[in-house]
DNA sequence: GTCTATATTGGGATAGAC
DNA sequence: GTCTATCCCAATATAGAC
């Protein structure tokens, strides 16, 4: 059961090749291998192409045009290949939307584009698809749980600056709002991803924009 | 790959065994025989309990202490299964959401309790875990998408209905309100599984009902 | 380091007895 | 209508050549 301890894998199964502190700030893929990087990169295509009962060894290699034994000698065994996988969606979800949020100069403009930015994200169902794939097995396996909750940390802190980046006092207390902001987005992506053509989600965002308006005025005009 | 025709699966493949219109009315695990009920309950706990990767024909056998060639005669194959096990978990998920918002007399008193009650559905995670286990298997099926949409529109009914039961005029209005309401539970789900300590999902709720409480007195003291 | 070939396992489907 | 036994296949892991 247990892999062998030749490889470049063995740093891995540690759990610290990636502490979850650095998740933010490193790419994951850049000290990768060549080979490796493609067969991460054909696996996250195919996560979101054909769904998590897709991610077989014999598709990975062919996606990638590698050899099947290559994903045993970089990873070590699948646990190993979906802790990989997990670290780059997280990196490159998180980069995405900081960088959506901090682009604008206002604390009001950055507010409204993150509820604008944010029916975007709902409507590309293409990056909550292969999300909604590995949130299951994340939240049962415990390595993988620490580093999706990690990302979720750094979603909440990054509205919460956005909302109000004065100071660490106040923007903590604004974690609710980030949590509620968060869930909503996941939340809508379900509806959408289930109905996209019933669930209304712009009119949901709109009511949502409104009712959170007395929140942020109130903060706006507060020393 | 096509199950045979001899078993009484035959109509489940007509995809109209239980059309969307009646999942919220008709219990269909009523009406099946007691191996197939056996069968469908020892699923529904392997998949709270171990995830859909344990849905093995031999461990639901071993699960219902039934044979492991009854599943194939009842169910034809095993997206015939997964058909039936979304059906009764849609069923019971509607029924008690259903039980828990109309149980207030008045219109206040609903709406406080469904508050209240969601910060109870979101921390019982057991519920939410099958619920994602099966998520990113609806969204790809469309058989299967059509029934989880259907729950989720008796979802935003509900909730309309309960925060304004006095007509369907403005009831429809109050869509956006129920899809909020369904996205923030979901969501806040998601964050209190990844990270049951550091996410507190109780303030989020509290902000969300003070978020909410314009509208909500909006609609009391109109006609 | 990379690939080919293979061993081993386990799941889904089905034939046929009862 | 229910069960037992079996077949086929696909997937992971690994040994060993290059």
């Amino acid at each position: 059961m247990r892999a062998r301890q030749s490889g470049p894998d063995r740093q891995r199964h540690g759990g610290d090749a990636h502490p979850p502190e650095r998740l933010l700030l490193d790419d994951p893929m850049a000290a990768l291998p060549p080979t490796a990087r493609h067969l991460l990169a054909a696996a996250r295509r195919l996560l979101i192409r054909d769904g998590y009962g897709a991610l077989t060894f014999a598709a990975i290699a062919a996606e990638a045009d590698e050899a099947k034994g290559s994903i045993g000698y970089h990873f070590g065994n699948k646990d190993g290949l979906m802790a990989a996988l997990v670290d780059s969606l997280v990196h490159d979800a998180n980069r995405a939307l900081i960088r959506e949020s901090e682009a604008q100069p206002t604390a009001a403009a950055k507010v409204h584009v993150l509820m604008d930015g944010e029916s975007r994200i709902v409507a590309d169902a293409e990056s909550f698809q292969a999300f909604f794939e590995i949130l299951p097995h994340a939240l049962r396996d415990p390595a993988l749980r620490r580093r999706v909750a990690t990302l979720y940390d750094g979603y909440r802190e990054t509205v919460s600056r956005c909302v109000d980046d004065t100071g660490a006092t106040r923007a903590r207390r604004l974690r609710p709002f980030g949590m509620l902001m968060i869930a909503i987005v996941d939340g809508l992506a379900i509806q959408h991803g289930l109905d996209p053509d019933g669930a209304d989600v712009a009119g949901a965002i709109r009511l949502w924009e409104q009712l959170a308006r007395p929140l942020l005025t109130e903060l706006a005009v507060a020393p």
